[in-house]
DNA sequence: CAGAATATGTCAGTGTTGTTGACATTCCAA
DNA sequence: TTGGAATGTCAACAACACTGACATATTCTG
């Protein structure tokens, strides 16, 4: 609890004082408002939120992914993903088709409208980090990494990991 | 739009690829949960929700700031504001006191029972933080910062460069 | 095969948080 | 002093999360 001794191992540990974490935390908490805002803007438009983005990114993602697998990574109660499915389904975004060899599940698909409105969100969110990225650096990047890497939950670094395989 | 081409200027920008953006907007999106979730269990005890510790957070921060300001950081309607603070004023945890200059003003304050629940809350997301930062680094955190700076939108950014001030 | 377990979908109810609209109070400047 | 701007409050509504209960279809297991 609280400050951690200034000149700790005499190797400044400065950065992680109570008034650095602070930052940290209003950082993130800003940052983020920035992340989701030009998405935002888009789904507004058309009468969706950030629920459906959610969706529509991990479908495109991994398509053909069954409704517990989108649960799992999305982290909401079915009653609440389903809301979002159903709405998106209906508009025609996203398909629901039967699987082969379990007949219970029902694999995602995103339709061609689907992947149309993906490209609108993704590429206006894809703008703004990779200008970030851009004015930030190669270092700075690979720290951003790190340090949300180790900010995650446990089960969600896996998602995370395994998401990200295929990709280095 | 689309792929920025290898081998740019031949020094490397492997790291604004398509692929590298998905995976910096997966890691916000599974890091931002993270860094919600210790706190969010702690309000939903109390029957309070991330917008109370919002509020919390920045009357903290800023003693004595009004609503409109609290607003202008927030970034949301009044209206919302003021439903969330009449409860936390209700149960004892802000004080609302009639400005000296500008009786139109409310001063706002953490009462004691509400610097308590601050603590708790941002001890519990310090430590998180904390943790992350400890195990990625300082150098990951310079860049961490850096990168998130570069994604808030302008008038966030002064925001917070404001809030930075007295830091460093 | 019978029954348990799994995967999905639905209905009803509740709470938080955002929205807009209407309005009271206070301040300031013409 | 009066009208407009600023500040804050109240009421009603929508989006989206939650819980709990339950229906249906399918698969697995003993």
């Amino acid at each position: 609890m609280g400050q951690p001794n200034q000149s700790q191992t005499g190797q400044s540990l400065l950065f992680l004082t109570d008034e650095q974490l602070r930052v940290g935390i209003e950082a993130m908490f800003f940052a983020y408002r920035g992340f989701t805002a030009d998405p935002d803007r888009i789904l507004a438009e058309k009468g969706y939120g950030r629920a459906h983005h959610r969706a529509i990114h991990f479908i495109h993602r991994s398509p053909g992914t069954t409704v517990n697998n989108l649960l799992a990574i999305l982290g909401v109660t079915k009653q609440s993903l389903n809301r979002v499915l159903r709405t998106l389904i209906e508009d025609g975004l996203v398909s629901n088709t039967v699987g082969q060899k379990d007949r219970r599940e029902r694999h995602l698909h995103l339709t061609e409208a689907g992947e149309t409105l993906e490209r609108t969100l993704s590429d206006a969110q894809r703008a703004r980090m990779r200008a970030a990225f851009r004015s930030a650096g190669p270092e700075a990047v690979a720290g951003f990494r790190t340090v949300l890497e180790a900010m995650m939950d446990e089960d969600m670094r896996r998602n995370y990991a395994t998401l990200k395989e295929g990709t280095e």
